[in-house]
RNA sequence: GCGGAGGAUGAU
């Protein structure tokens, strides 16, 4: 055990970062060096914990005094700005890196472009590719899956696939992970089918589907409404010895309550709880949904007192969703006492939320109160999309307001957002 | 001995 790293961790644990960095420079001073590979555990260590900044006045102090900082002290941080989306920042310790004389590897740029394209910009991704390609780096297993994944994410299944195939010429074998991103793909575009041949091509290779391979075929089988091949699959799962985890268990409970199973729902849920797993706020909330679709709000709001039972926090995801339950089952003022019930508990409403409230009125044949609903977002910080704005039109046309209609269609070619 | 890729919740 390091010593040095246990009591560096503890200190910034206890909050006293000052002496903690404090001591590092006196364990210094005492000639104990601390070795690089402490320090990047502890680096490691803040940026799980999300305290970026602490993590940054300790890559500062550790330049400033020592020991020298490699390049897997620069990609730690490097992937934590990626992970906060704050680009520009990772550039800088990129920046900084060259700057030490450390020289980026392929898990450097592997790092940074997953960040580019994850942030939405393919082209300055691309360009670093290219770039890591001209500094004579062979790209490797990750990186093409990570561009795969890329393109899932944007819904372009077509250059999954083709850098699948790339990655295939170019000799390197796809590992489960590849597969899995493939499968979810191929989910995700409805392609069943397709997702089964990958599932036995996977099997064929020797490798073992993951939960992560079965949670999307899951998914995929319960939205398309084949819930007796997904039940199937997941009994499969616990016949392999596979640890279900608490994503694979949501992805169950999700697509039974979309099909109004709400009760076989319940069932999962207890027996995830049996099997010692912690329900987390996407379960619940799933679970508000299933009952506020068969407009038991009563129920809805069981589950929701539920949560506080469980020291789940309820989320903005979880308002709107018994928002939503209100609108449905006519409760408008109820909706409207729980918007103002969430702005006090400080929920910042989001554009789903007022699209919600604001088709609960259009729906209620109440465009007054839509619009009044839709001025309030305008001026509290909320842009409206183009959601709120087909709801909006489709009000008009249901009000036989045609010219009011027409008129907001006009103005979003105008001024967009762009018509869908 | 330390760093990179994959699955789940709300609106039209």
């Amino acid at each position: 055990l390091n010593v040095y790293e246990f009591a560096i961790n503890r200190l910034i644990n206890k909050g006293e970062v000052e002496m903690a960095f404090n001591f590092h420079k006196a364990m210094l001073e005492r000639n104990w060096k601390p070795d690089t590979i402490a320090c990047n555990k502890i680096l490691k260590n803040l940026c799980l914990q999300r305290k970026i900044s602490v993590a940054f006045d300790y890559l500062n102090v550790v330049i400033s005094v020592g020991p020298k900082p490699n390049v897997v002290t620069f990609s730690t941080l490097i992937n934590a700005c990626c992970k906060e989306k704050d680009l520009d920042k990772a550039f800088e310790v990129f920046d900084a890196m060259t700057k030490n004389g450390v020289m980026p590897d392929l898990i450097v740029y592997s790092m940074l472009i997953d960040g580019l394209f994850r942030a939405g910009n393919l082209e300055k991704g691309k360009r670093l590719l290219l770039m890591a390609l001209n500094s004579g780096f062979k790209l490797d297993v990750v990186v093409f899956s990570s561009l795969m994944d890329a393109y899932v994410r944007i819904g372009d299944t077509g250059r999954m696939i083709k850098v699948y195939k790339a990655m295939l010429k170019e000799g390197i074998s796809p590992n489960v992970v590849t597969y899995s991103i493939l499968v979810n793909g191929l989910c995700q575009e409805g392609k069943l089918k397709e997702a089964f041949g990958v599932l036995g091509l996977i099997v064929k290779q020797g490798l073992e589907p993951t939960v992560f391979t079965y949670s999307a075929m899951i998914d995929a089988l319960c939205r398309s409404g084949n819930l007796v091949d997904g039940i199937f699959l997941f009994k499969d799962m616990i016949k392999k010895g596979l640890e279900l985890d608490i994503v694979v268990y949501s992805v169950i409970i999700n697509g039974l309550c979309k099909q109004g199973l709400v009760p076989d729902a319940l069932r999962f849920f207890f027996q995830a709880l049996s099997g010692g797993l912690v329900p987390n706020v996407f379960i619940l909330n799933s679970l508000i949904d299933g009952c506020c679709r068969l407009s038991r709000v009563r129920d809805a709001a069981n589950v929701y007192n539920l949560m506080g039972k469980l020291s789940i926090e309820a989320d903005v995801v979880t308002y709107t969703t018994l928002l939503k339950g209100f609108a449905k089952a006519e409760m408008l003022d109820e909706a409207l006492l729980l918007f103002f019930q969430m702005l006090k508990k400080g929920f910042q409403p989001d554009v789903v939320t007022y699209c919600t409230l604001i088709d609960g009125f259009s729906k209620m044949r109440n465009p007054t109160a839509a619009l009044r609903t839709f001025n309030f977002m305008c001026s509290h910080g909320v842009s409206p999309d183009i959601a709120i704005y087909n709801t909006l039109i489709n009000m008009h046309f249901r009000e036989c307001h045609l010219d009011a209609a027409v008129e907001l269609f006009v103005h979003i070619t105008e001024k967009g957002p762009n018509p869908d």
